[in-house]
RNA sequence: GCCGAUGUAGCUCAGUUGGCCAGAGCAGCUGAUUUGUAAUCAGCUGGUCGGGGGUUCGAAUCCCUCCAUCGGCUCCA
């Protein structure tokens, strides 16, 4: 007999050689219906291997990630066997489970495969899923598996053999499909209900582009259809809330062409909500003791060369820009700092000065390959709400707590409620790549954690994350669907203080280098802008929408009052404008519904007669609400004050 | 940059295998209508079918090329 530890941390005795399919089983027939995989000490395990020696288990129900991985993995095989049934000759690379489904890295030699082609994969898919084929586990030797893709002719394959170790190769075989793999998997392909592949797309061999290009199919399956149609309802939620769609049809940006591409125009609307989104954080910047500064958007290529960046991007680059003068060079500044570093240099600076916290939108350009372009998430030129804070060493704990205040602030009121944060330190084994000395890095390594925990931040750390030039702390969101975006970022740097040779003078009159720290809570307005809109789906809160309330008068003979209310809110400065087209009162609703205006303001006879206004919220229709302007405005100020303070 | 897909009016999209002046809805303009909570009616305007080149008696449709957009190129059998 041997001990399993459960979870719950208790404990009950099996026979050796016990699977994890009849420990569930032995609780509930139904358990072991639904578990898909299980963790046998925190290692997945496949339900019907034996298990003998004393263990603790965790059995995995399809919400567990350790089950979804599984299942994916195996979805990957399932559709790898369709594919070779269909496709005979096929080579086969990679095929993984990734955080939604998995892919299969193919070469088709001659062939090609379009998505009309995707349907008749997904049917043979589930015709085999439906033959319940087991995985069966082969170990196998090196020399053994290197003959079998040599005779088969796989190139793939036997390269990643060739970096295997003897003794932990095995092979997996489902119907007439075998593939080398380390496991584990489902015990049988019936689990696997529903599939639906997703894209085709060209993927470099071992994600190098020196490499063959081969094709990947990506797909996800599921244990129930139910399951699926949920997963594309949320596509489709997904799509709606694009901000490039919504943009548009917002008219909150746009690209032209001749202008060229990655280079965003701001419409009027969007850029009076950039302009708020700004007005908001330089106000909550100047609380903090930030000084404003602007500087050009371009600068000798000297500076770029002290600041290193010439030497690291300069290529991959916009090219310099010349000017009559023989020899005169200049760059788009790719970012802000180095323009600060002059400003920190116009005069000595002393302890007493620091920390200095210089603060700028500043727009840079940075040539992005055309291919990574995407929207205003990844553009060629964008504002950064930039500040760099140069400070004493022994400051570096405190101005953290304080830029982390600010991300948490910006958070709570634009309604970011789910979010972690990311350390990024040394690799601890490689420490000669990092410029600075090991008693500055422990310090500001240990300065991060400390603020961070005593901000209660739930955090992961990552080792060898650290850029070469510092520690950092990164934010990571997670918006209204579940999906997540990185956003806020502050960074340590050791070697623009360096390159610049910045220095204060201390309290004992030697002088000293400061530590710089860069911050930029939205990371750009651009990014910033579109995860918002994908995250509030273009409902912004009150007291950021471009427009806070539309007045729409019944008919024409009710205008001068419509006139008298907007007057009215807009001296209490309430955004409101008047709707007196010569429309319907439903489609004018319709429209300003459209737009996404918070509140939708009625007058006609009833309200001029009794001096009151007639309100409809955004999204939840006539709700009867008759109040006078005295009133709403109360309510209005009081919601804004909720939401920003 | 590379692989694949896409590109028709301001927007969303039709246009079967090449064949009469390239269509619709919305938007815009003009007029009628003066409206009570998500699209009032009528008329009109609007397109070198992404750009360029080619094949053909004839090209939105076929071929070449360039441009832009979208998906992917990290998640290690």
């Amino acid at each position: 007999m041997i001990n399993i530890t459960f979870p719950d941390g208790s404990v009950r005795a099996f026979e050796r050689g016990v699977t994890a399919y009849d420990i569930a089983n032995s609780i509930s027939p139904r358990l072991a219906q639904e578990i898909l995989a299980a963790s046998v000490n925190s290692v997945i395990f496949e339900l019907n291997k034996p298990i003998n020696e004393d263990s603790s288990i965790k059995l995995h129900k399809w919400d567990d990630q350790e089950a979804k991985s599984t299942f994916w993995h195996s979805s990957s095989h399932l559709m790898a066997e369709a594919l070779e049934l269909l496709y005979p000759g096929i080579k086969f690379g990679i095929g993984p489970s990734i955080e939604v489904g998995f892919y299969y890295d193919v070469d088709l030699g001659e062939k090609t495969i379009t998505e009309s082609d995707l349907i008749k994969i997904e049917n043979k898919m589930l015709e085999l899923a439906r033959e319940k084929q087991s995985f069966v586990r082969k170990d196998v030797s090196k020399a053994e598996a290197m003959a079998t893709y040599t005779k088969k002719g796989d190139e793939y394959k036997c390269e990643l053999i060739k970096d295997l170790t003897d003794g932990t190769i095995s092979f997996y075989t489902i119907g007439s499909f075998t593939d080398l793999c380390r496991g584990p998997h489902l015990v049988d392909t019936s689990l696997i209900k529903a599939v639906k592949l997703t894209s085709i797309a060209g993927a470099y061999w071992r994600g190098n582009e020196k490499n063959k290009m081969l094709t990947r199919i990506y797909g996800v399956t599921f244990p129930q259809k139910k399951l699926l149609d949920e997963y594309l309802l949320m596509l489709e939620e997904a799509k709606k809330r694009d901000h490039r769609k919504l943009g548009k049809e917002l008219e909150l940006f746009a690209f032209s062409q001749r202008v060229g591409q990655g280079l965003p125009l701001w419409l009027p609307r969007g850029a009076m909500l950039r302009e708020r989104l700004e007005n908001f954080l330089k106000a909550v910047q100047k609380k903090g003791g930030y000084l404003p500064v602007i500087t050009p958007h371009i600068g000798q290529k000297e500076l770029y060369v002290t600041s290193g960046h010439y030497a690291k991007y300069g290529k991959d680059s916009f090219q310099p820009i010349h000017t009559p003068q023989e020899g005169e060079e200049f760059l788009l500044k790719p970012m802000n700092c180095p323009h600060h570093c002059e400003i920190y240099k116009t005069k000595p600076r002393s302890y007493k000065d620091m920390p200095l916290r210089l603060a700028e939108f500043g727009t840079v350009y940075r040539y992005e390959q055309s291919g990574e372009l995407h929207g205003l998430t990844r553009v060629r030129g964008f504002t950064q709400d930039d500040a760099h804070i140069f400070c004493r060493p022994d400051q570096l704990k405190e101005e953290f707590l304080k830029v982390i205040d600010i991300v948490l602030y910006i958070f709570k009121t634009l309604d970011f409620k789910d979010y972690t944060a990311q350390i990024s330190l040394r690799d601890p084994n490689d420490r000669e790549k990092y410029i600075g000395t090991d008693e500055n890095w422990d310090k500001a390594e240990s300065a991060i954690i400390e603020a961070s925990a005593e901000k209660g931040l739930k955090t992961v750390i990552e080792l060898g994350e650290a850029a070469f030039y510092g520690p950092k702390l990164d934010f990571m969101v997670k918006d209204a669907i579940g999906r997540k975006w990185q956003l806020g970022t502050i960074q340590v740097d050791y070697n623009l203080p360096e390159r610049f040779e910045l220095e204060y003078v201390g309290a004992d009159d030697k002088k000293y280098r400061p530590v710089m720290i860069h911050r930029a809570p939205f990371g750009s307005m651009e990014r910033f802008i579109a995860v918002l809109l994908e995250h509030t789906a273009g409902k912004f809160p009150l007291w950021l929408a471009p427009e806070q309330a539309v007045i729409i008068p019944i008919s024409e003979k009710y205008n001068d009052y419509a006139k008298k209310v907007v007057d009215l809110l807009n001296n209490n400065d309430i955004r409101a404008s008047i709707d007196d087209r010569n429309e319907t009162i439903g489609k004018k609703i319709r429209e300003n519904e459209l737009k996404r205006v918070p509140f939708l303001l009625i007058v006609g006879e009833k309200e001029v007669e009794s001096g009151t206004i007639s309100v409809r919220k955004q999204g939840e229709g006539d709700k009867g609400q008759v109040m006078s302007v005295e009133e709403f405005t109360m309510f209005i100020e009081k919601e804004i004050k909720q939401q920003i303070d």
